[in-house]
DNA sequence: ATCAATAAAGTTAGCGATTAAGTTACTGTT
DNA sequence: AACAGTAACTTAATCGCTAACTTTATTGAT
């Protein structure tokens, strides 16, 4: 026994009004008398009206729908922002869609075009690492649907922007190492094409310079963000004796990956090689050694992106952008925390 | 310049065709001749045509999206299932519109409420750890709105469901751990009013009894699902001075709280205290000792839910319910491998 | 040559809401 | 008493698309 779900023609017939004075009176519109609305959504409720979405949505033109694309979301760091996004949105009303492009620039651009099909009324992305052709945001721009980039953006002007202080931030980190005393340091980029990559890897030529240490060639591995990538560079540098006194790397799966392959080849962390990694996650305080970081305040990137995007929906007049950067902080567990010379 | 989206109507216009036959060879539907689809197709694809989703949908009275709501996502458990839910999602065709309770009954039940005003073809739920009304789902059903009930399910006939092996799986862990040698067995059980809290204790229970071994009240210990449980219940038992050999806890956060505990109190597992847990997820085999667990193969619950779910949407003649069982493994690593009797 | 069958469109009528533009009936002002 | 103003509804017109018919050629069988 399936009910055909309530619609507002139903209710208007039963109360014998009209369907735009139910749908008014749900909708808490000033033209109707108090009593009426009483009535109505006495009747809405006993009855079990749940509103039509597509309708309402298709006549009023507004969706109060907000679109996410991000890479994953099996990673605590999309995670938490999306999490927190959602709890934002719940907050003032809007539903979420989320899109993951896993890391495919294809997947990515019919995901926006899904969300552009189901007229959102706003997008929050963080880009693929091989996202290249940008054609797809112009497209998204000339439909005037606001767009915030997070984390990983395009390098495209006019565009509103939340990023993390990756340079700062992997700065900090290699000069705290610097002061330590470490001189032979590795850095594991991951993909220097994606601004994330680039910066990180930035800050650290920035704090070697500083300090005028050379920049090992080396030691300087690029590939990937996640934990294969990291495994697989320790042991190409094991494999060649070219281990260095300390690896920063671009993620902290990545530094999961040394820290495997580090267990495997019987290699003390943080004595015989130290590690320190950008992005925190909870689960680095629970290894052994729990392992020190950059943290990027995860709740503050999605705060301000939907900041930004809110402002732009309820507002068309002016087109002004905005970049706002997050700062970053140094937090020492158990790793980089001593200079530990290799025997 | 916003550029108004481009309509069937604007497309039939400029052909000089009517607005059905756009959207027919659109869809790729009989009626139209090769020839003129390929016209067509062309000048949509030139103009930039977006089809409008909430207008198909209300036409025709199908949403081709299905609803998801689970307690949390960033957590690797329910964050892998979604994404493999996502891939199988987007294979079918299917948008996904994925909603968070946060373990809260009253955010799920409006969430729920939304699901049925975007009119989705199907729902896949995993409940929070508080729902006790079921009167919503009475309501899904009574819609004729396909639901799956996905590791955390109520206790009510006739739905379908797809669940781990819980009580087996934990007596599997057990009886390893008996068969080590260990008789000081604690539980940390989490909430029991909930299926998976309450068979995991029951598997514990079997095992405990069919060795003969007493179930000492004091080391079943409830309360959450989260490291903090798993921190204070440790503590707690540490000041007590009534510490297990070793421990069995419900979920792995649990487990990563007694990880903590031990490291603050200068113990070492697995020989001061000895640790598995349910359910697996990638970290576990970074931490040291690496933890060992009983997996639950989160692709082949999002598999089955999803098989389940599309079979439902696909064919309305006969209602039967499914229950499906995903079967366990024992995934030693680095702890509970060897009885460590306290000193 | 006639008629049924098919191919390839075109027409009509909503889907379930909302916005905008009327109606009433009543109130109060001058 | 006449008229403007307002409160509380109603009517009409879409929103953009699709399902279900209907129409018009064109083809082939008899």
């Amino acid at each position: 026994m399936v009910n055909k779900s309530v619609r507002l023609s139903d209710i208007a017939e039963r109360l014998n009004v009209s369907t735009v004075t139910v749908s008014k009176a749900l909708r808490n519109h000033p033209d109707i008398s108090p009593q009426t609305k009483k009535i109505i959504s006495d009747v809405a409720a006993e009855m079990g009206y749940t509103p039509n979405f597509m309708a309402r949505n298709l006549s009023s033109r507004k969706s109060n729908t907000i679109g996410i694309v991000v890479p994953k979301i099996a990673h605590f760091f999309f995670g938490s922002i999306i999490e927190s996004i959602y709890n934002i949105a719940f907050k003032n009303n809007y539903e979420i869609i989320l899109t993951v492009s896993q890391e495919d620039a294809e997947i990515e651009r019919k995901h926006i075009q899904t969300l552009l099909s189901m007229r959102v009324d706003g997008i929050i992305i963080s880009i693929t690492q091989e996202t290249k052709d940008y054609s797809i945001f112009e497209t998204v721009k000339s439909r005037g649907v606001p767009i915030v980039f997070m984390d990983r953006i395009p390098q495209i002007p006019n565009i509103d922007t939340v990023f993390v202080d990756d340079r700062g931030g992997a700065f900090k980190a290699v000069e705290h190492a610097i002061k330590l005393g470490y001189k032979k340091i590795a850095h594991f980029a991951g993909y220097t094409e994606i601004n994330i990559g680039q910066l990180r890897y930035l800050g650290f030529e920035d704090a070697m310079k500083k300090y005028n240490l050379p920049v090992n060639k080396d030691w300087v591995c690029r590939g990937g963000f996640g934990e294969k990538y990291g495994y697989e560079s320790f042991m190409k540098l094991y494999r060649e004796n070219n281990l260095p006194d300390l690896i920063f790397t671009v993620t902290y799966p990545v530094a999961l990956g040394i820290y495997m392959a580090a267990s495997e080849l019987n290699l003390k962390i943080p004595n015989d090689i130290d590690v320190i990694c950008f992005g925190d996650a909870k689960v680095q305080k629970f290894l052994s050694p729990p392992l020190s970081c950059i943290t990027q305040p995860t709740n503050l990137i999605a705060e301000k992106s939907m900041e930004i995007l809110l402002e732009k929906i309820n507002k068309t007049e002016e087109i002004t952008y905005k970049s706002i950067e997050i700062p970053t902080e140094l937090m020492l567990r158990g790793t980089c925390i001593n200079f530990n010379k290799k025997k």
